[in-house]
DNA sequence: TATTATAGTGGGGAATTATGGGTAATAGTG
DNA sequence: CACTATTACCCATAATTCCCCACTATAATA
């Protein structure tokens, strides 16, 4: 495995741990150095970046000039950032601010999306997805570029 | 951790020394002499530079052209400017005007931004986020160039 | 089916961190 | 030069974090 893909469902215990499936952890870089970045997301979820994948981010983010709009943005972002190191068990800790803003109490789903991974609370991630009867439409908005990129390699 | 991120609560003695979180402490670099830059932002607030990182900013400050606004806002930020270095228990003193003008009283909130950390007064933040309903809008806003710059490194 | 390995969950104790206060050194003021 | 006020340095304690160990369940192997 390159990415991170596929849906996971976990618990979040007491002291604010999530496990990180086998297959992410796996998948990581040696300069990821077993260290997530998380971070809040649009939608109410929360975003667990390899430290490798957060570098490049935020070389993009802070290469902006101060306006009033990125400074905003990045304070609203940086307020809910931590940094969290894989322990012996393969799990990273959540801070209780960012359970609030994901609506976590127990139930998490973690969904993989190749260069970061996607946590959710459980019920509000059903809630999201529905019914997905609109899957068809979504696919046709939002592809622009087709399937540029995935020509065989020569 | 390369920069500084994430929010951490802490009150202001009474000798007005600021705790510096051990995450941030451990982020320095040796250039940085444990000493950190205080002065003004906007927003009613503090930032606090490394050492080093405060001379990169002086350095694009100073490479201004002298206009009307560029000699008025060096006065203005100038005046705020403190320097400190961490004491044996890792705080850094804040002066009396900085306090003023940051609306500090006792508790403050440190955010972390990557190249520096933002001072502010407990209340007047929880003001400047407000309900935090408008991240998703600020962040579609914001983010032009999507996730490119996340690829891992190959 | 028995056995082993791997994955996920939970909790206790030691080390680190945050905070408060006291005393000596330093600098400003008359 | 003496006095005062501030700063810097040191120590003590409370709270938190982190690391380690144990248990369970699921999957893989023989």
């Amino acid at each position: 495995m390159l990415g991170f893909h596929g849906r996971y469902d976990y618990s979040v215990d007491i002291k604010g741990r999530v496990n990180i499936p086998a297959k992410f952890r796996k998948a990581l870089v040696p300069e990821a150095a077993d260290t997530f970045i998380v971070c809040r997301a649009p939608g109410g979820c929360l975003r667990a970046f390899p430290q490798n994948a957060w570098h490049t981010y935020v070389a993009e983010l802070t290469s902006r000039p101060e306006t009033p709009e990125t400074v905003r943005h990045k304070r609203l972002l940086y307020d809910t950032v931590s940094e969290s190191t894989l322990d012996a068990q393969g799990r990273i800790m959540l801070m209780p601010n960012q359970m609030t803003i994901a609506g976590i109490k127990r139930d998490v789903t973690l969904v993989g999306q190749e260069y970061f991974i996607e946590i959710w609370d459980t019920a509000r991630y059903a809630a999201y997805l529905g019914d997905d009867a609109d899957f068809d439409t979504i696919f046709f908005q939002s592809v622009r570029v087709g399937m540029r990129g995935n020509e065989p390699a020569q």
